[in-house]
DNA sequence: TGCTAAGCGAGACGGTACGTCCCGTCTTAAT
DNA sequence: ATTAAGACGGGACGTACCGTCTCGCTTAGCA
């Protein structure tokens, strides 16, 4: 993640930035959330550390949250979209993708990071764009070329399918209630490949039956009446 | 949510707390709350705006996550289980189950309270008894239902739907990409019955192969399940 | 120099003040103010030294000058007025009385001190009640003691004996041209006692003279033509 | 007051400084002085005012006490000496003479200066050469013409009464208890021309005298004059 | 009914971290 | 060669808030 100078303006005048500062200021910030987590994250600290001065790291980053940011962003690498020609295997890979954000940074530093992100949109932006759009770019990509392939439904919400893995992913990895293993990992993979209703013509034909008897019943937030 | 001293100790001996207080400080805290987001809370900004002193804050209530907690909990309801009999109807409004906590409480509310509560285990189980369990309960019993009615599959994973279910909500609230309309609950709902994949068996069989001749290509710890 | 509380509230609720703390910033600020001068009397060094931090400090003490005040006062102690019988004697040691302050305090830091206390009257008065007034009070019944002996004239202007008593002493320890011996003392006493003109009466009666013969002279501001 | 260069190097070869620099610079200088004292007097702010950069003031005065002492001196101007003939108008005069300096320049500023000046002893020498002396010399010439016509005791101490006039001026200025005015000027230089002893010789018998009988009783490391 | 002690309310404390101002210096580009 | 100007690294500032301690008062329960 570019620091603030070297992004807004290109190399002018005055004095240049110490790059070893830089350095220590990232490595000073992983250290500090792999032991102490987000919330103990203090610009004092990370100064101390880093053997500088809390203006130094304010000329650079923008606050916490951005040098938070740019030390998780310096050590998420690109990941490669699965491809082995197996879906199956593939879909089921993709939530590794997803997973290694929250293998290589504390869940909770993540999750604590972004709340802070969230009330700034360009703040909430640059997270996503850190953390999340990787994966998403990635396991996209295996995706279509399942949908090329023919093993998927040519209409198949990419977004939607995307927003599945990941929301997943994120959920577990925070609510920490399990952690989302391979074997987890397939067998929504399987309920996403091939649905969980017994007779799924019939359900829609059902639903469709009940939407013309009470027209009313379809706007947004209705609530449905409890006789059938 | 009740008070510390009343959970723990019975009235013994002594000056009784002045309830006006309980009630001041939860409204303060929602009020504030609603300004200016969880960051914003400041144990000292609601004793100010409740009229009160910080000790009577912690007296009640040991920290600012329990505090606001304390003062969710009491804006959030019980939510009732989706019952039509048109299950495609039933699931697309379990979303909205889900949905009433982040259109009660602001989502980046939520999302950073969740965070500070995350480190501590308690804290976390209060969290999530208060934000996330009722829902889960409600769609719990409608898929249940559902199940009982013969419209889903009798080895259905429960709780991976609903952890669906939780995280789609979750995941479109927080990061706001979308948010997440009926319309768009219904496609999901479409997409858990139905599936994606254009010929599943054939996909599974595939993957079988594929398997036999390269076990070692497999991503490590996974194993198929020989059931179609 | 009483601190900030105490001198404005009678000991109402709330935690006391730790003493040890008053009496270490006190004594840190003597320390600093001896090693590195006034100017080098940074709050943050003081609470260092003092082993506290500088909201300790700030609520103790208004500002860097008021706790400077606060230290030197505690190490002034009120001067005793001479009194010998011998008019000279004790006017000469009259300059001495002023010069104990600049003996106990380096002259640089009560002059850098003043500096700063002077655009904010109720810190100058502070200052002058501390620094300067002692003496004037002391040197003043000395002053009193040799009118009521006759030994100095009746209408002898009381204030402005102390005044050059009071200046000599501050600018010569100021500005270090020669430090005030008890020698200098006492020729400056004798000049004050005895004048230094050779015919007094005869140069107010040139100057009366004068006087009529241009009355517009005797206004304010006025420059005397070079006639004469 | 000149630039650094000019006096310490010929005008070598390079790029000649820019004279409206100086020009604003000073003026800027001049501006903060009088609106907000010395410490207000912000390298950083006069750079603002001035339309330049810091160091450009650096490259020509080294420190803000230079930057000052080189603005008032664009100020002050050689003051002439009293001479109407009337020794006792001159004098009274004289003290106008070394208020002039307080009246071009804030005292407080000139006291905060000298305050930051004391300590460098060849910023002290440009202080008092710039501020002082000039009055000195003339009130000087004054004091001498007086002995010459022989107004004044041929003993008398030029120095000392100089420090009496400087010392007192720069008092009243400072310490604002009351201002020099002409009136007051007479009273002081009458007292000082007539002294205040009702009876010196007696006093002055007296005092040797006790000399005499309690040698050890009088003051420390002080000898009285034999003459009188 | 009066006494005692438990517990409450509020104020203030000691301290951490904040975000900013300014200093004095270094570096590049221009003259 | 030296200037002008921008930016840097860092020291210190004054403040907000935290979590805690202390006080005086209120009240319930016991004598």
């Amino acid at each position: 993640m570019a620091s603030r100078r070297s992004s807004t303006t290109r190399g002018a005048g005055g004095r240049p930035r110490d790059p070893h500062i830089d350095e220590a200021v990232i490595a000073a910030t992983l250290e500090v959330l792999a032991e102490t987590g987000y919330p103990g994250l203090t610009l004092e600290e990370v100064a101390r550390r880093a053997g500088t001065s809390r203006p130094a790291i304010y000329r650079r980053w923008a606050g916490r949250a951005r040098l938070a940011l740019a030390a998780i962003a310096s050590r998420l690498d690109v990941p490669a979209p699965p491809d082995t020609g197996c879906t199956l295997c593939d879909l089921a890979e993709g939530f590794n993708v997803f997973l290694a954000a929250y293998r290589t940074i504390r869940p909770d530093v993540l999750s604590s990071l972004y709340a802070e992100c969230a009330p700034d949109p360009e703040l909430q932006a640059r997270y996503l764009e850190t953390v999340i759009e990787p994966s998403r770019r990635a396991v996209g990509e295996t995706l279509d070329r399942a949908v090329a392939r023919g093993d998927l439904r040519p209409d198949t919400d990419r977004e939607q399918l995307l927003d599945v893995f990941g929301s997943l992913v994120h959920y577990r990895a925070l609510f920490g209630r399990r952690h989302m293993s391979d074997t987890e990992a397939e067998k929504v993979v399987e309920t996403l490949l091939h649905g969980v209703a017994v007779d799924y013509p019939a359900l829609l034909a059902r639903s469709e039956a009940l939407e013309q008897a009470h027209p009313e019943a379809s706007t947004a937030h209705h609530a449905h009446p409890s006789a059938s």
